[in-house]
DNA sequence: ACTATATAGTTCGATATCGTACCAATTGGA
DNA sequence: TCCAATTGGTACGATATCGAACTATATAGT
C-alpha cells in the first residue's frame, strides 16, 4: 500500500473553501428551483433576470460569455425559454449569422413571480447573516472569481 | 406589458452572493476538472478524498448523506469509481441490504496525484487571498450552508 | 411468528451540461 | 475580388444529475 501524504495544511484550507462554495451552490440552487414552474431551472430563471437588468436583444453567444458557460449550453437553455414563450428569438438585423433574445410579457412576469416567491427564503437567511456582512462576503468572492476568471486558458 | 418591479434592494443584495457563489462553484470546479484524469469529475476526488479524510468503509448512503446529494447520484458516481478500479464495492456484513465501500492502492494514489497536480493553482488564489481571510469566509459560508441546511424539507 | 412499514440500493427515464464537428456568414488580407 | 481564417449558432453524442418506481432486507407492532 503506497503511503498516503495529508496535503500541505494550506492547501486543505483552500480546498474546505471551495468544498463550501461547492455546497452552498447546490443547496442554494435546490431551494430556488422547488420554487420555479415545473421544468424551468436557475439558468432559465438568471437569463431572464439578466436580460431585465441589464436589457434584453442580446445575442446568445453575449448570453453565454455573460454565465460564463459554453455557446452550446445556451443555446439549450435559451431553447427551453422558447419553447415556453418566455422569450422570442429574433434575426439579428446587423450580421445575419446571428440573433437576438427579446422578453415577452410572459418572461417579465415569471421573472416577477419567481422573485416573489422567493423572498421568505431570502428572509430566513438575512436572519444569520446581515446585510454588511453579505456585502464584505461579496466583496471577496468577486476577487476570488476574478482570479480565477484570469487563469483561464 | 405589464409593469416590472425591481425587488426589494436587499433581496437583490442576496441574490448577488448566490450568483456569486454559484459562478465560483462553476470556475473552481472546471478548472478542477481540467487537472483530472480522462473521464473523472469532482464528485469522483470528493468520495475519494472523503474516504482517505473521514475512513473507508463507509455505506453508499452515508456517503450520499455526507455530500448532500441524492442516492441514486451517489450509486452513479461509485460506479464510476468502481469501473476505474479506484474503490472496491463489499458486502456490509452487518446488513445485506448495504455496502460498503472501500479504497484500492489506485484510488489513493489518483488522489494523492489530483492534489500534487492542483497545487500551483492553489498557490495562485492564495496569492489573492491569505490565509486568515480564507478562514473567514469558510466560517461565514458555514454559518450560511447550515441555514440552507436547517430549511431543507 | 406474521405482517406492515421502513430502509439500502439499483434501474430507468427525463433533462442538463458540454465538447466536437459542422454550416453559414463575415472579415481581412493578397 | 477572392479566398482563408474567424465568428455565431446548431446538431449530435457522451456523461451527469436526479426523481419515481422497484427489489430485497430489516424492523416494529401485534
Amino acid at each position: 500500500m503506497p503511503d498516503t501524504q495529508d496535503p500541505p495544511p494550506i492547501t486543505g484550507l483552500y480546498f474546505r473553501l471551495f468544498n463550501e462554495i461547492g455546497i452552498l451552490s447546490q443547496l442554494s440552487r435546490a431551494m430556488f428551483e422547488a420554487r420555479l414552474p415545473d421544468g424551468l431551472v436557475l439558468p432559465h430563471f438568471s437569463v431572464i433576470n439578466h436580460l431585465i437588468r441589464v436589457k434584453d436583444g442580446q445575442t446568445p453567444l453575449a448570453l453565454a460569455r455573460a454565465f460564463q458557460v459554453p455557446k452550446t449550453s445556451m443555446t439549450h437553455t435559451l431553447a427551453g425559454l422558447e419553447k415556453r414563450g418566455m422569450v422570442e428569438m429574433r434575426a439579428n438585423p446587423e450580421d445575419a449569422r446571428s440573433k437576438q433574445v427579446w422578453l415577452t410579457d410572459a418572461g417579465r412576469i415569471f421573472r416577477d413571480e419567481a422573485i416573489a416567491g422567493l423572498a421568505p427564503d431570502v428572509q430566513e437567511i438575512a436572519d444569520v447573516l446581515d446585510p454588511a456582512e453579505v456585502e464584505m462576503l461579496i466583496g471577496k468572492l468577486e476577487v476570488l472569481r476574478k482570479r480565477l476568471d484570469a487563469a483561464r486558458d
